[in-house]
Order: C-alpha cells, then sequence, then structure tokens
RNA sequence: GGCGAUGUAGCUCAGCUGGUUAGAGCAUCGGAAUCAUAAUCCGAGUGUCCGGGGUUCAAGUCCCUGCAUCGCUACCA
C-alpha cells in the first residue's frame, strides 16, 4: 500500500511586493514547521506554493515603471523566492500564475464549471476611467461619501462613516491613478453560482472533525447568512483570458485562478522530477491529506470558493483536508501596513541577522489563536536569553568540557536507574512535541524544546561534571554523554524550528547521517558509540542593543517617510 | 449598522468541558556555582483575572450589561 500522501500549500503571495513578517507568521513558517516535521517522519508530503502574478496593481506598478507586467511579476517572483529562501522555508516546488500551464490548467477549470451549470453570466454597472483606459476596481476610486458627505470615501467604503459604499453612488468619483473623472459604463462579467454548493459545503463541513473551531464557525456563519454569486472575471488585459469569444478584453479574477496554482504548481512540479503524471497521485486522490495554510483574510476563499470550484469539476479532486488560518501578527503594537510602510521586509531582516533567531521568535509566539505582537525587543530578548544563554551555551557548555577533559563525547554502555531516566525523558519531551507539531501548535512545541534545553542545564548543574572529573571521573563520563545525547536529541527535535542551528549541532556532533535521514523515529536512541567534536562554532551570537536601535529607529523613519521601498 | 475577537503579574502570553492557596518566560530582588557565549542553577515577591449585575455550594472559567481596543463586512489581492 502507498504511504499516506500529504500535499501542504501556503497561499500564494502577490508578487507586487516583498514579503514582511507578517507573511511569514500566518501562512509560510508554520506551514514550514510542518512539512519539516513531516518529512522528518519519513512521510510522503510535497510543500507547493508559487506567486500570484495577475490583476490590477502588478499591471499599475508596471505601469509606473515602464515595463511590462511579465517583467514586474517575475521581479517580485525572485525577489520573494530569495525571501523564502533566506528564511529556508522550504518548498518542493515555486511556480508563478503567469506561466503557461497555469494558464490553460485554469481555462480548463472555468470551461469545466460552465458545462457543469456553475456558471452564469450578468451585466452591471462600473466605474471606468477614459484617461486610464480601464475599468476601476472600487478601491482605486475616490470621492465624497454619498451618506456623511466627507470627502476621501474609498470606492468600497468610507473611512469616516464606517459605511460600505457602492462605487457608482459616490459623489465626484476620481481615478486614484491619474487623477481624472472615471464614468458609469455596464460591462458583462462571469460569476460563479455558489449558491448552488451551499448544501455540499454545509455538508461537508460539518464533516470536519479537525477543523479550528473558528475557521468553521465562522465559515458556517458566513454560509448560512445566504451565498452570492460571486463575479470570477475582470476587465483587465494583465491575467488568464476568459477562453471564451464573447469575452474579449476580459480576464479571469485572480482569486478565482490563483489558488489553481496549488493544481499547476504540482503539476510543474511532476514535470520536473520526471513523472509527469505524479501530480494526480496527490490531487486525484481522495485520501490525500491537503493542507492549506493560510491567514484568517483568506478564510473564506479557502474554505468556500475554492472547494466549489473543485466539487464543480470533472475529476474527483481531493477536498482541503485542514484549513490551519493563522490571525495576524502585530507590529509593536500596530497591524503590518504595506502602503504605510509599517512592516518589517525579509530582505531587510535577512541583511543584519541569521534565519533562525527570526524563525524562533515568531514560533514562540504565533498568532494560532488570536492576534500576536513582534517586538523588536522582544526578538532580542529572545535570541539572548533564550537561543544563546539557555540553548547555545548548553550546547557550548558540554561540547567544551567534552573536549578538554575527554576529547569527545564519550560512551557508556551500561546505565544506572538514575540515567536511564535521562533518556526516557527525552524520549518523553519527544512525544509530546511530536504531537505538538503535528497539530500545528508551533508556539508550544517550540516553548517546550526550549524548557529541554533548560533541563539540559539544570541536569548538568546537578551533577556538577567540573567537580567530579576530579575525584570521579566515570560520573563525569556518563554526565557529558547522556548531555551530549540531549544535545543530539534536541537537534532533530528543534530541527523543524531552527533547521540551520540544528544542523550546525548535528554537523559539531559529526554525525555519519544527515539529521533528516536519522528522522524522528529513532529519538532516544542510544548512540552506540562516543562522538567526535567538530569545530565548535557559536550558535546564536548575541544582539547588543545598538543593533536593535537602529531596527527601532529605521522603522519608525520608513514610516513616516511613506514611500514604499519596493 | 451587522458579525466576531480580545481585555489575566512591569512586558509578551498560558489557563480544556466552572472546583484545592491563579500560571510560564522575560524583567526585578536574594542566594549558590564557576564547565560555558559574564552564560547557568536555586529561591522570592508581585495580580480588585476590564467595570457592574446574575446563575451556582463554588466563576478568570457560564449568562446579561457597560466600557476599552481591534478585526471582518464578500469587485486590494
Amino acid at each position: 500500500m502507498d504511504k499516506e500522501k500529504y500535499l501542504v500549500t501556503s497561499a500564494l503571495p502577490y508578487a507586487n511586493g516583498d514579503l514582511h513578517l507578517g507573511h511569514i507568521a500566518g501562512a509560510y513558517l508554520p506551514a514550514d514547521i510542518f512539512v519539516r516535521y513531516l518529512k522528518l517522519n519519513g512521510k510522503d508530503v510535497i510543500y507547493i506554493c508559487g506567486t500570484d502574478e495577475h490583476g490590477t496593481p502588478v499591471s499599475i506598478e508596471a505601469e509606473k515603471e515602464g515595463v511590462s507586467p511579465q517583467e514586474i511579476a517575475e521581479k517580485y517572483h525572485n525577489i520573494i523566492k530569495k525571501s523564502f529562501k533566506g528564511l529556508l522555508i522550504e518548498f518542493d516546488n515555486f511556480s508563478g500564475t503567469a506561466r503557461t500551464l497555469h494558464h490553460k490548467l485554469s481555462q480548463k477549470f472555468f470551461l469545466n464549471l460552465l458545462k457543469n451549470g456553475y456558471i452564469t453570466k450578468h451585466t452591471n454597472e462600473h466605474l471606468y476611467c477614459p484617461n486610464c483606459n480601464r475599468f476601476l476596481p472600487d478601491r482605486y476610486v475616490e470621492g465624497i461619501c454619498p451618506y456623511c458627505k466627507s470627502s476621501g470615501a474609498r470606492g468600497d467604503q468610507c473611512d469616516i462613516c464606517g459605511k460600505l459604499i457602492d462605487a457608482t453612488k459616490l459623489i465626484n468619483p476620481t481615478c486614484i491613478i491619474c487623477g481624472g473623472t472615471p464614468e458609469v459604463r455596464e460591462t458583462t462579467h462571469w460569476f460563479l453560482d455558489l449558491p448552488k454548493f451551499s448544501d455540499r459545503l454545509t455538508d461537508w463541513i460539518n464533516s470536519r472533525k479537525e477543523w479550528k473551531d473558528n475557521v468553521k464557525s465562522f465559515v458556517l456563519g458566513w454560509i448560512k447568512t445566504g451565498l452570492k454569486e460571486r463575479p470570477i472575471t475582470r476587465d483587465l488585459n494583465w491575467g488568464i483570458p476568459v477562453p471564451l469569444k464573447e469575452a474579449k478584453g476580459k480576464v479571469l479574477y485572480v482569486w478565482f485562478e490563483a489558488p489553481i496554482g496549488y493544481i499547476s504548481s504540482t503539476i510543474e512540479w511532476a514535470e520536473k522530477i520526471g513523472q509527469p503524471n505524479k501530480w494526480e497521485h496527490y490531487w486525484l486522490n481522495k485520501d490525500t491529506k491537503l493542507i492549506h495554510f493560510i491567514g484568517k483574510d483568506n478564510i473564506p476563499f479557502h474554505s468556500v470558493i475554492w472547494p466549489s470550484m473543485l466539487m464543480g469539476q470533472d475529476e474527483q479532486y481531493v477536498l482541503p483536508t485542514d484549513i490551519p488560518a493563522n490571525e495576524y501578527l502585530n507590529l509593536e503594537g500596530q497591524q503590518f501596513s504595506t502602503s504605510k510602510n509599517w512592516a518589517i521586509w525579509i530582505s531587510d531582516y535577512l541583511q543584519c541577522f541569521q534565519p533562525d533567531p527570526l524563525r524562533y521568535t515568531i514560533a514562540a509566539n504565533a498568532p494560532e489563536n488570536k492576534d500576536s505582537d513582534f517586538r523588536w525587543r522582544d526578538f532580542q530578548n529572545r535570541n539572548n536569553n533564550e537561543l544563546a544563554d539557555t540553548l547555545g551555551n548548553f550546547v557550548n557548555r558540554v561540547l567544551r568540557f567534552a573536549n578538554k577533559n575527554f576529547g569527545e563525547i564519550p560512551y557508556i554502555e551500561k546505565l544506572n536507574k538514575e540515567e536511564q531516566k535521562i533518556i526516557d525523558e527525552i524520549k518523553h519531551y519527544a512525544q509530546e512535541i511530536g504531537n505538538l507539531f503535528f497539530t500545528y501548535q508551533v508556539r508550544k512545541a517550540t516553548r517546550r524544546f526550549m524548557d529541554l534545553a533548560r533541563f539540559g542545564n539544570q541536569f548538568f548543574d546537578k551533577q556538577k561534571p567540573w567537580k567530579n572529573i576530579k575525584i570521579d571521573r566515570d560520573k563525569a563520563k556518563s554526565t557529558i554523554y547522556l548531555c551530549g545525547e540531549i544535545i543530539r536529541n534536541l537537534a532533530v527535535i528543534m530541527y523543524p524550528v531552527i533547521p540551520q542551528s540544528a544542523e550546525k549541532v548535528w554537523n559539531m556532533l559529526s554525525l555519519k547521517s544527515s539529521l533528516v535521514e536519522y528522522g524522528w523515529d529513532n529519538i532516544g536512541q542510544r548512540v552506540g558509540h562516543s562522538l567526535q567534536i567538530g569545530k565548535i562554532e557559536t550558535l546564536f551570537p548575541k544582539i547588543d542593543d545598538d543593533k536593535i536601535e537602529k531596527q527601532i529607529e529605521k522603522l519608525e523613519k520608513q514610516s513616516n517617510s511613506r514611500h514604499k521601498k519596493h
């Protein structure tokens, strides 16, 4: 029988800017940790993503810079890819929605839905800017609020009175892009007939036992209040053409085609590894665990619209098994904002720091059940007090002591009861932490492996090997052996969260197999021989106040100037 | 307006189906230790669990209400 298959995705980042910490905390780091854990367990798992490259913002950005949308998409695709690489977020495939393969598949999705009676056609009024030569998305229009008469209201909502607005009702509308005056024009669009899926969706969601309560209740509420038909096409030239003769100049709306990118990226992966049909083993297999990591803003799309799209196909696609939606990470108490440039950009971060301290800080305080806060001071504290002082120093003190007194980490064949307890304790930690990883409880898992490092320090202190080395060498020897075992196993346990440091530890112990090959199941197995100690390097250099203050200043400065970096 | 979330030690956060003296890490104070990235370990204190009602033998935990902060409200993606 085939191994259980896992197909893990993270929301496709939009290709009009770099990523910031908020993105990472919501959809990418938790997924990467989950995938790394599964891979340690030898599971059949692939991790799929790519950039979302179509739509108005990319097309406007291109005009601004005087290049083609394709070039903008490629530019940010590469920037984003680099950021992921720098943070050690490793996909099995990272594609892009502007690729031919994706276009074809998306068109097929559309045609299937149409053929199966899930798509309707309506003509409505929209604002059109004759100067820009394009229909304007609601948020690209500004004017006077028809309700409270204040100026500066956007086409979707008035920030002053908070009322939702029909863009065509705005008084004195202006185009945000060129400042011109838009006019009302009729246009025809195709709609996904969501109400037709209501019952199937409700049944399906009710059967999803593993979903988080907040996700489930939110979605059921959404369906209960009544689904509406939803437009899935746009008047735009940058996108996937609607595959109908009568739809000239119209493209599929990005939110319709973007999730299809999960599939096209998987197909691309299959082709790359020379097994072009292998994607079907995942997508057309009802036993596949399909897991979408997303931010909370994305819940309706992944739990209602996307499953509907899948249900409406001819093929029997697997439906999402779980949708671990995370809340938001705030920055120094305020919400991340691209437009206000209140953000820490990954490429900026990577110029100053290693990936692991960030991964650790975010993981230890991940916005799993509610919004959480990233603060530079907290980052510094976590690096200095926890990673460096507790974990790093434990590794360091043990290896140096071992090196000096034994020239290696010794091995002890026979353990007494007390000593065996240490090994058992390691196993207990691994079991608990493994369960936490498997159920996406990253923050608890992270805190618990730090507890294991504390446990190591406590054991070391209690045993006092620096004293015993003079009066009871065997006792010191067994202490160091056991501390070595804690370190060796801790490396495996912490690998999903801080892979770079885990590998460093692994290498310092001169182990033959790779860490990932060794795997989770072997945790608590005794090493069986002494270990040579490689070059002892500092795992986590301290981050001094200066460096942190600079970051805080920089944040204030960039947000005051309000210039978007990218 | 509608829907929802949150409000617990100086800070960041845990507290499941109500039940012993309300927890962790950091910060603070005291002590021990000196193998180690002046790192570690032990001990201590601290809280009208947002306010006000109510249910109950018993509420941080349930109900009502008020206040505060925040998010979503489906053509930004």
